[in-house]
DNA sequence: TTGTATGCGTTATCAC
DNA sequence: GTGATAACGCATACAA
């Protein structure tokens, strides 16, 4: 199937004349060049410590003049090991997953470890051959941030490491996640303190677990304030349009009936919540409804009232899965699985408090 | 650098036992199991066709029963090839990019052709060490959506195919790129054709290469309509806080000193403006203001008033991309590098027509 | 189809 | 530090 764009313009050019067909340089070509055996070149390349300091300047002379570029396939085979780490993500559109990447690769580069990604795009046959690629790629090990529903088989092949990300209900591997009943608390017990009683919470508890997580996580809040009250309002998505037709519907309620609090279970959806809102002059922002979104998104501080929400944090998921990733790979036989849950913490703007 | 979590909840588990130790199962032992040959286990997986079905089935139960996870990297140094592409982005925080990778695997999966994708995150260093990293590994090719500012360097190394994405100042290799200038011509013209006449242009053609081309084909569609004019309103960034600070400036001034349409470089600064004219009652949106956008993020269509915008064909560069990448790949020497450069599209919304 | 043999580019281990 | 050489796991070509 071939993409032709409605208009293309293309130049033609010349194919360049290979200056230097790097193609075929080897070790051994490098060895020659720099007057060494090959060993030492390998270990000018691997322990250069073993090598004084003239031998090591000719050799990498040898290297630029030649363009050697070394094979890291050789390499991970006969060294039996390979230093880089594959990450499978369930969805690069959402940035909670690009921020986990970010910080499993700074954290893996502390150690001189490489991480390499493959989306699945939220695609089962997609998570299951990016895994099969990585565990034939004989990666030193695995990071996966895998689809919602715990897919034991994930697992069958344990010869590669793998950390489960964002996903606790996994046995037999590290797991790191974020703690969503928390989250949900945070932002109830946020609201009851400014002294909101008539809550509702936003979203729907059978679509998602962590969601259900985050209701039940409301519910414990509101149950230790006397006098508090909570109201379940099911959206068939988190989207911004579901907020805007929540917003809709409350609007019309009599203002008496009305929640003075709202935690909605995303960013997207706390959006259209305070579009709404905004536009109805009989309503203030927060002073008659606070509102509290999830995720921090940019959606939450773009918005023309900046959204208090629930910051979750992917960087800090990242950079613990490759930890617990990089032990498991150094030390296999002392190696204990663990389940570290992480907290999100809360971001107040102008949703809820005015500044 | 340890990451402890404020809370952070651990349980202990033991090691799972290792069921079966896959960790050495080469093609030989599947050959044994299956009573095979070793050649015909490697037929088996590469060229089916020259296998008898009934061999095929006693060579696939022995994999499954013994786990055989085939070496890639052995594969890659026998065959002398690889079947996997790699993917440098310059920033994954941007949905646009990861468009162009959803692309880009959409068609190299059409060929069998796995995408594995390498985050720069804005950081030269990083750019340059994916590029080593995949060169190394021995890529069947890699496409590159490179940090701004063409870096000939780059090229060094002719051994590894490499297709240049959203950068169209490369020379000695493919391109694909898009058209920002059509892009800016589209905006203004389509707000021309709504009869407006006093067009301003928000944010800042020194700042980037794309945003001033945008802006040459505003001047171009202004300079087409007789009594048009435009305006230039530099804004140090493209971020929604700077469209809100510019939209406060315009409202200040008397309402016939205002533009009636304006044409945003960017879709935030689009939703910057609608959120403070939206707020003020004395201007229309779109009747005395029209305002568009640029890239088509979820912002413009998640404002509360829909956002007019263009289109960035991002899936179809990371198509387009492949295509070319692996027809370099496949055919080195009758191979001709070729500029391609995609249309951008207009998307009509609320911000510059009533429904 | 079967065996068998050779080579892919590196690492690692010898004795020197 | 040198040279030589045996793996590493698989693809491929060959003769049987």
């Amino acid at each position: 199937m071939f993409f032709r764009p409605s208009r293309i313009m293309v130049s033609i050019m010349s194919t360049p004349e290979n200056v230097a067909s790097h193609a075929a340089v080897r070790m051994e070509d490098v060895a020659k060049r720099a007057g060494v055996a090959l060993g030492t070149v390998s270990n000018v390349l691997n322990q250069p410590q073993k090598v004084s300091q003239k031998t090591i300047d000719k050799v990498v002379l040898a290297i630029d003049e030649l363009g050697f570029v070394p094979n890291r396939a050789a390499r991970a085979l006969a060294a039996g090991t390979s230093n880089t780490i594959g990450m499978v993500i369930a969805d690069l559109s959402n940035s909670f997953f690009v921020d986990m990447a970010r910080g499993a690769e700074r954290l893996a580069s502390e150690s001189g470890i490489n991480v390499v990604l493959a989306n699945t795009d939220m695609r089962r046959s997609k998570q299951a051959a990016n895994l099969n690629l990585f565990r034939q790629e004989r990666m030193a090990g695995i990071l996966l941030a895998p689809l919602p529903g715990a897919d034991p088989t994930l697992l069958t092949s344990n010869a590669t490491p793998l950390v489960f990300l964002n996903d606790a209900a996994i046995v037999g591997a590290c797991t790191v996640s974020v703690d969503n009943e928390h989250g949900g608390y945070l932002a109830a017990s946020h609201l009851l303190g400014l002294g909101r009683r008539r809550l509702l919470f936003a979203g729907d508890p059978d679509q998602a677990v962590p969601i259900a997580d985050r209701y039940r996580g409301v519910e414990r809040a509101v149950a230790e304030v006397a006098g508090a009250t909570l109201e379940l309002a099911r959206t068939p998505e988190v989207q911004a349009e579901n907020g805007r037709e929540l917003g809709i519907e409350l609007t019309q309620r009599a203002s008496v009936d009305r929640p003075d609090g709202i935690v909605a279970s995303a960013d997207l959806l706390a959006l259209g919540l305070v579009q709404i809102f905004g536009a109805d002059p009989s309503i203030r922002i927060p002073e008659d409804i606070a509102i509290t979104g999830y995720d921090n998104n940019r959606a939450a501080w773009d918005s023309l009232i900046p959204i208090t929400t629930i910051d979750q944090p992917g960087e800090q998921i990242g950079a613990v899965a490759a930890e617990l990733l990089l032990d498991e790979i150094r030390f296999p036989e002392t190696h204990r699985h663990v389940h570290s849950v992480l907290q999100p913490s809360l971001v107040v703007r102008a949703s809820t408090r005015r500044p």
